[in-house]
DNA sequence: GAGTTTGAAACT
DNA sequence: CAGTTTCAAACTC
């Protein structure tokens, strides 16, 4: 069975700004609940990168709505491990992050299409978010979520979930979306096109998932055909194992629904897998899986499986689930409901308490894909980077209350203290803002703080700011020695209040006000108010906006493009992604698959120019046209002779003027070392002068006072010998009378006047 | 630098 | 989808 691509993240650079429909995974269910497909319809939203969740009973049922389409979990309690693998391959580094002891619910926007990993203490919050648009109110028991990331081209990703251990006599059926049953929730970002949850049984063996207690959200991004190589995500769960347990029984019950969305930007896919059956199979301590990696067979991954715990032998087993992204493993124990289920990689098992998780897709130049969410205990703040995109995003998340449910944060979790409370409208606050470009940022990796302040450090040089995540001109605190990429999360109960770092390119913009306002989701809304998009400096026509940029001294009047303005920009941004979801996507990228070169995405529509000229976007990016222009006349292609001759001008031109580039560096350059080698050794006992001393100035003292000695010889009727002779006498005072200036280093031409 | 040409994007 | 309009860059003089 082809379970595994080996292709993986080759389609992620330059899309994953797309979360796109995930496949529907086929599944035999024995309740006769097929898998949902939800309608491709949901608004694509700018910008944004969903993480989207499932739950067990609940998911985006409305994912038509425009609105926001909140989906919270009042229960769940959520610990992932922020994890970290590297390929061994490239050196990609994937950061697997994971959620927190999220005893926290968490939020979805479908609308903005974040995920608000967030805290809904009042039932209250939820009901707002609700009526904020299409909400999906999910309660969620014992849930587990695994954020992981697919980020490495050709290489598997298995999740191997052994059976859950059920409470004994606890007979779940697939209707009982209220099961206590622990569930993984698996949330993939990336660009797969296919996602095969599948069945592996202890021997290793991959099967067909029948029954799993397993709810797989995969925010994947739905490459072109043409160009997206098949991945396959790959869902194990170790059943009937006969060699660890005698008590397997499998119970394929599978309730679930597969959400799918085809938009870039639509919120994303839920995969709900439920078992309402668990059986009590429990791994064998120390008991290594091996993960077959299928289409790597150079890489053979084992993974070491967690033992369950001695302690609870029924009610609470731990479930070990494992992830492989290739050569990396990641490995989850999953406790019962009640507990939270810690996600971590078999390299970073201590990291249970991270102040920031990171989620890492991509990484074919390893800084790709990066999603930073601060979940200690208010995960505020999600950091998402975007490969190939331009936008990279800092998401301030305000929980709507300060719940007391909260864990205390890691030790790493630090807070801003001054961060005063500010008026925190209901609903969540969310907020996203272009942070980086994308081949700015490297690396995304939590790193303590000396100061009070939570960070995740991405490893940029630029300089940043630090914005409020809603509106708080009374806080001005001290950010002044945060390193960049500083992400500063909310200190508990001081407010709802997320800072982010911007990088420099846009402090220029926020000198006027030093914090600006951000909206909040009231706010966004009734930022609306913009009657049209027309009025708005904010079009296609604008090269820094459509390239994803602030406008920066530019020649805009009255522009809107800017910080300023955040909210009508991301509402322009929203609207030209709902027109043309390839907005904000680079023109030029890879040809078909197999097409090395390439080519335009859309293709040019030249009529007059004969796509020679520059007005030809193919022409301007160096490229030929290629069978999707639409071009009129073209003489864009690999015979043109016009082509040609254009071309051997243009590299003339460009000899010629690399030429004279060089003569001029030459010159230049001799010119140096000539001052150099003229350089005056001013000293006492004399020297070379520079010939810089003698100026023009000099040169007509000494001329002067040359022919005045002339006039004096012809006054006095010397003889010609005795007038050279004078006249030699003078010229000699005056370069006497030079070097005596030069001595003293002056140039003084007064010095020698006669 | 002003005016013209051109084609992409927006708009209808 | 096609035609029109708008716009800014490319180009010409």
């Amino acid at each position: 069975m082809d379970v595994v691509s080996p292709e993986l993240n080759s389609l992620l650079p330059d899309e994953i700004m797309d979360t796109e429909a995930i496949e529907d995974i086929p599944h035999s269910q024995s309740d006769g609940t097929t898998v949902q497909s939800e309608p491709d319809e949901d608004t694509s939203v700018p910008m944004e990168t969903d993480t989207p969740v499932a739950s067990e009973s609940g998911f985006c049922s409305d994912a038509t709505s425009a609105a926001q389409s909140l989906i919270t979990s009042t229960d769940s309690t959520l610990s992932i491990t922020t994890t970290k693998t590297t390929d061994s391959v490239t050196g990609t580094s994937i950061t697997t992050s994971g959620l927190q002891k999220l005893s926290a619910p968490f939020t979805i926007s479908a609308a903005n299409h974040q995920i608000i990993l967030n805290k809904v203490a009042s039932s209250q919050a939820t009901e707002a978010a609700k009526s904020a648009g299409s909400p999906q109110v999910i309660k969620q028991e014992g849930q587990k979520l695994l954020v992981t990331a697919i980020g490495k081209s050709g290489q598997p990703i298995v999740l191997q979930l052994p059976h859950t251990g059920s409470k004994a006599g606890v007979a779940q059926t697939s209707g009982d979306t209220k099961s206590q049953t622990p569930q993984f929730k698996v949330v993939t970002i990336g660009g797969r096109s296919e996602l095969k949850p599948v069945v592996g049984s202890s021997t290793n063996q991959v099967t067909t998932l029948q029954a799993q207690q397993l709810k797989t959200v995969q925010i994947a991004k739905k490459t072109p055909a043409s160009s997206a190589a098949p991945i396959k995500f790959i869902i194990t769960k170790t059943v009937n194992s006969k060699g660890l347990s005698p008590q397997s029984s499998v119970s394929p019950v599978i309730a679930g629904r597969v959400l799918t969305q085809n938009s870039p930007v639509m919120p994303a896919r839920t995969i709900t897998l439920t078992e309402p059956h668990n059986t009590s199979i429990q791994s064998i301590p120390g008991k290594k899986i091996a993960i077959s990696p299928l289409k790597t067979p150079s890489k053979v991954t084992v993974v070491s499986v967690a033992s369950p715990t001695p302690s609870a032998p029924q009610k609470s087993v731990t479930l070990p689930v494992n992830v492989a992204l290739g050569q990396q493993i990641l490995t989850v124990q999953q406790s019962t409901s009640a507990s939270p289920v810690k996600v971590a990689t078999s390299q970073t098992t201590a990291q249970n308490i991270k102040p920031v998780q990171s989620v890492t897709v991509g990484g074919v130049s390893g800084s790709q894909f990066k999603t930073i969410i601060p979940l200690a205990t208010q995960p505020n703040v999600q950091q998402i980077q975007v490969p190939g995109s331009r936008f990279h995003y800092v998401r301030l998340v305000t929980a709507t209350t300060a719940s007391s449910t909260g864990q205390p944060s890691g030790p790493s979790t630090s807070s801003i203290p001054t961060a005063k409370p500010m008026v925190v409208s209901t609903g969540a606050v969310r907020m996203s803002v272009p942070i980086v470009p994308a081949q700015t940022m490297k690396q995304v990796a939590p790193k303590p703080l000396t100061s009070t302040a939570q960070v995740v450090t991405a490893t940029q040089t630029q300089q940043r700011l630090i914005m409020p995540a809603t509106p708080l001109p009374q806080i001005q605190p001290n950010f002044t020695n945060l390193p960049p990429g500083t992400v500063l999360a909310p200190a508990p109960g001081a407010g709802n209040v997320g800072y982010a770092v911007v990088p420099a390119q846009y402090v220029t913009q926020l000198q006027q006000p030093p914090f600006v306002t951000l909206a909040s989701s009231s706010g966004f809304q009734a930022s609306a108010g913009i009657q049209t998009q027309a009025r708005l400096p904010l079009n296609g026509y604008c090269d820094c906006f459509a390239n994803g940029e602030f406008c920066n001294n530019c020649n805009c009047n009255n522009c809107f493009n800017n910080l300023e303005h955040e909210t009508e920009r991301l509402k322009a941004i929203k609207t030209c992604l709902d027109r043309n979801p390839e907005a904000f996507k680079p023109k030029i990228g890879k040809g078909k698959e197999g097409e090395s070169d390439r080519r335009h995405s859309k293709g040019c529509n030249c009529k007059r120019s004969g796509c020679l000229k520059n007005y030809c976007e193919c022409y301007e990016a160096k490229i030929m046209c290629s069978s999707i222009c639409k071009c009129i006349g073209c003489k864009n292609f690999e015979e043109s002779p016009e082509r040609k001759t254009l071309m051997h001008l243009a590299d003339a031109a460009e000899v010629r003027v690399q030429q004279q580039t060089a003569a001029k560096t030459k010159l230049s350059s001799q010119i140096s070392d000539l001052l150099m080698r003229t350089t005056p050794v001013i000293s006492s006992g004399g020297g070379r002068l520079p010939y810089t001393f003698v100026t023009k100035e000099v040169l007509e003292a000494t001329c002067e006072c040359l022919l005045e000695q002339a006039k004096r010889a012809e006054q006095t009727h010397q003889p010609q010998a005795e007038a050279e002779r004078m006249i030699l006498e003078e010229f000699g005072h005056c370069l006497m009378r030079i070097i005596s200036s030069a001595g003293k280093a002056k140039v003084d031409c007064a010095s020698i006047n006669c």
